[in-house]
Formats: structure tokens, sequence, C-alpha cells
DNA sequence: GGTGAAAACAAAACCGA
DNA sequence: TCGGTTTTGTTTTCACC
């Protein structure tokens, strides 16, 4: 991973999809090269992933919360963890060291659909309580720091 | 917004370099048609990016954690968010009702860089106290639901 | 929304420092 | 080992139906 990496890193995390064409110019190199380099990048699991990014808003959910999840004494945390998995609404899972066990971010249409997910949280086995956070809105998401030190 | 631009949708979601051939086929249209539906996704700010996923630990962020952040008496919002904005540690920085004012998630390599994280944030003007959850492992993240219902 | 042709691009084999 | 060049097949993009 040198420099030239971390260029198209950057690049291909600001646009997906980019043609090597487009890279190749953008750091100095073939394209035939710069194929090489991403394909490394992605076979060593540099890259795990190109994903297109859709405003929420457009599929109708326009609501999310931060949910701290506590478990009850006899709960176990991977059981709990699958349950969480299976709920659509679920959209991020954090196993944190803190007050809760779990932190997970909801994604729901409205204050209907937030109320049928706590309802959902409440269920699971091994969740004793939650606490809900609400989003009023999201400053910023997924800024991943600079792969580039000198972008 | 049909059918057709929900399945184009979640296979741009699962793989953002797909070729407009691939995605013809897979919703059984040419692929200008595809081209053609992709295009106002883009224009109609459905689609707001495409976005290489990046393995954080290969960049050396390791660890992340969730602050809320509470703010004094006389602290702006606005200005704060600014701020917050302007720190890269901070990945995530939503706006929230609850206990805090808002919750940023960081990226940091390790407890010192957590560290200096949380005196750059007491630091900044406007904000009281913070209070950290260090996140021990993601189970998942970003999981929008599917667009599509029959996914 | 489909078709077809021109231009651009991607992937592979091969050559050179 | 890494990057450049060439070649071949695919894809994109445009005009037109």
């Amino acid at each position: 991973m040198d420099a030239t990496d971390r260029k198209l890193l950057d690049a291909l995390r600001a646009n997906a999809r980019a043609t090597y064409a487009q890279l190749a110019q953008l750091v100095g190199l073939s394209a035939p090269a710069v194929h090489e380099r991403v394909a490394k990048l992605e076979s060593g699991g540099v890259i795990t992933g190109y994903h297109a990014a859709v405003a929420p808003e457009s599929l109708g959910y326009a609501m999310n919360a931060l949910v701290g999840v506590f478990i009850t004494d006899s709960g176990d945390t991977d059981e709990i963890a699958t349950s969480l998995a299976a709920l659509p609404v679920v959209e991020d899972c954090w196993f944190v060291a803190g007050e809760e066990t779990f932190v997970v971010k909801v994604r729901v249409p409205d204050v209907a659909g937030l109320e049928a997910a706590i309802r959902e949280l409440n269920g699971i086995k091994g969740i004793g309580r939650t606490r809900t956070t609400v989003v009023l809105s999201t400053k910023f998401e997924d800024r991943v720091p600079a792969a580039d030190p000198d972008a």
C-alpha cells in the first residue's frame, strides 16, 4: 500500500464508478497498471465492495433513531446479535462497552414505524429494556478519513 | 419509481460497478433503457453517489466509539455542528432529541487516538461534556432496507 | 423502450526496465 | 516485480425507429 494505492482508494470512495482510464490519468499510470492495483486491493480485503448510496427518503424512510439495548441477566449476546440482524429496520448494530450492551440504528418511515421497531426490539428474547434517542437530523454520515494524507 | 427501478437500486447497492449490460439482463430490458433509468435516478436525487467500501483496519483505524455530546447553556448547535464537521475523526454526526444534543461516531487507530479525539471534542466551544461508548465490535453497518420488497 | 453503429473501455497476453 | 503496449472482445453512448 503506497501513496498511489491510497490515491486510488480515495478516488474510488468518491466515485466507485470511475473508469480505469480516469483513475489512470489521476495517478499518472496506465489503465492496466491501475486495474492490477485495484484488483490487488480487492483481493487483499482492503476494498470490501462498491455500493450505490440511496437517499433513504426516496424509499419512504424519513426517520431514524439510535436505540441502546440493555440485556437481561440471562441474555446471550451472540443470540441477541442474530435476532437483531434478522430485523430489516436495524441498519447498524454495535456491540459496545458502556451502559448498554448494544447500540443499534433503526431506519423507519415515521413515528408509527419507530413504535413498531421499538416493540419488536423489546420483544426479542434476552433484551431487557431499550433507550431510544430520536435523530432529528443527520449532519453527515459515513465520512471515512481520507486514505491519502495529501488529499 | 416502479418495481424495475427498485430492482436496479438494490443491484447497484450490492455492486455499484455492475455494467449496464449486467443490469439490463437482470431486469429484462436493453442496456440503453437501463442507462436512462439510472441516469434519472441519479438526477432525481435518489442515487446520491457510488462509493467503494474500504476496510478501516487497512487504513490503520481499528477502533471506533459513539460519543454523546452535551452542549453548554450558551452553545449554538449550528456552530457546534460546523466544528464537528471540521474534525476528520468524526465519521457520523447526528443531531438528536435525547439526553445529549449530538451523537457522533469517531474512528480512531487506537486508545491513544480515542483520547485525543475526546480531548478535541471537549475543547470545542459550546460543548460542555461528552459521554463515550466504546464500540467493541461492529455486528453490521449501513444495512439499508431493500428497495425491492420481493428481494 | 428497442436497434444498430461508432467510440470508449476492459481484460488478457506479451514485452521491457 | 512492476509498469507499458498491443490486441481482442465487451460495453457505453448516440442517433434513429
